[in-house]
DNA sequence: CGACACATGTAACACGTTACATGATTTG
DNA sequence: CAAATCATGTAACGTGTTACATGTGTCG
C-alpha cells in the first residue's frame, strides 16, 4: 500500500496529473524506488475507485487532474497516523531462506549463511560508498536519507546472519558431537 | 516468491502432501509466518503449472504427493546460491512515509517521525522480551533466531529514524532560521 | 527530421491472502 | 455424539509490475 498512500500524500494540497506524479514520487523518494509510469495510472484508477480520488478532465489538452476526496484525505490522515503493526511480521527472504536451510539441511545452513554473510558485506561497503559519494554531492535529505535507510538494512541483515552463525555453532557443540566438517 | 522456494526446499527430500506442507513450513519459520492453508495449494498449483512440481494420487484414499521434478531441483539450487541483489531496493513503508511526510509537509515531518520512533521502540521493547521468554522456555534454534529477526529489523528501523531526526534538525537549523517550533 | 521528454492509458500477469465448501479421522 | 484436527481444494481479490500502444511538444 506504500504506493497508493504516497499518492495520497502527494495529491494532499493541490490537485496533479498522473506523469507529474511520478515525477515527484522518485524525487521525494531520492530516486530509491522509481516507478513505471503505468503503474501511477493503475494505482490512480484504484484510488477513483475506492473514492480517494477524484478525475476532472480539466482544462485544455489530455491531461487530467486528480484530486483528493474527503475520503481520501481521511485515509492519508490514518495513514500518518499509523504505527508499525506487531501482527503480521516482516515477511523477510533471506530469513526464510536461512530458517528453511536449517530445517532442511542443517548441515548445509553454515555454508548457506556464510555465503549471503560475504554478500551483504559486499552490498553494505558498495552502499557505504555510494553514500558518502552522494553525501560528498551536494544532496538532498531525502537522498541521503534513502542511502542511510540502505546502510542501516545490510547492517541488520549483517548482524542477523551473525546471530545465525553462533546460535548454530554454539548449539551443534552443545548437542552433538563436534562438526565433522570443520576439519577437526 | 519466498513461500514459493519455501515450498520447493520441503519437497527436497521426499515428497509430500500439502496440508504437510503448511505444519512444516510453519515449524521451521519457528512459527513466525503463518499460511493460510489454502495458500499452499494455490501455490502448489502454480509451481505444478511451472513444471517445478509433480503430482501423483498415490496410494489410498485422497491424498496427493507432491514432487520435485529436475526443474524445480534446479530451481531450488538456484535459490540457495541466489545473493541479495542490488537492483530493486527493499521497499519498505516506513520508509515511504518518512521521506514523503518530509517531502510534502516538511513542518510535520518530524511530528510524524518522533510518533513512529515510539512506536518502534515500544515494539522493540516487547519483542526483546518475548525473545527472553521465549529463550527460557527450551525453545527451537528457528524460534530463537525469528525472534531475533525480528528485534534486530526493530533496532534498524529505530536507528533509522534517529538519523532522520538528526539529519532534519541539522539541516533545519542550517539552512534556515531555528524552527519556531521548538518553542525558542 | 529525429530523438527525447512529456503525457495517458490498457492488458496481462505475478504473488500473497482470505473466505468458503467439503469431507475423513481422531478424540473427549 | 460433538468438537477438533487433518486434508483438499476453489473463487475471488489486492497490490505491484511490466510490456505495449499512442500521441504531443520540444530541441538539437
Amino acid at each position: 500500500m506504500s504506493i497508493r498512500h504516497g499518492l495520497l500524500a502527494l495529491l494532499r494540497d493541490e490537485p496533479k496529473h498522473g506523469y507529474q506524479l511520478k515525477t515527484e514520487f522518485e524525487r521525494a523518494t531520492g530516486g530509491m524506488w522509481t516507478v513505471n509510469v503505468g503503474q501511477i495510472y493503475t494505482t490512480l484508477d484504484r484510488l477513483v475507485r475506492d473514492g480517494c480520488v477524484d478525475v476532472s478532465h480539466d482544462g485544455d489538452g489530455d491531461q487530467k487532474q486528480y484530486r483528493l476526496t474527503i475520503d481520501g484525505y481521511d485515509e492519508l490522515g490514518a495513514w500518518w497516523e499509523a504505527l508499525p503493526r506487531e501482527d503480521p511480521p516482516p515477511r523477510d527472504e533471506l530469513m526464510v531462506k536461512v530458517l528453511l536451510a536449517i530445517a532442511t539441511r542443517p548441515d548445509d545452513a553454515l555454508a548457506v549463511i556464510t555465503a549471503q554473510r560475504t554478500a551483504v558485506l559486499e552490498l553494505l561497503q558498495r552502499r557505504r560508498r555510494d553514500q558518502r559519494a552522494t553525501a560528498a554531492s551536494g544532496a538532498t535529505v531525502a537522498q541521503q536519507l534513502a542511502d542511510d535507510a540502505l546502510v542501516v538494512r545490510a547492517e541488520s541483515d549483517l548482524r542477523w546472519l551473525d546471530l545465525c552463525e553462533s546460535r548454530l555453532t554454539t548449539t551443534a557443540s552443545r548437542s552433538r558431537s563436534p562438526q565433522r566438517k570443520d576439519g577437526t
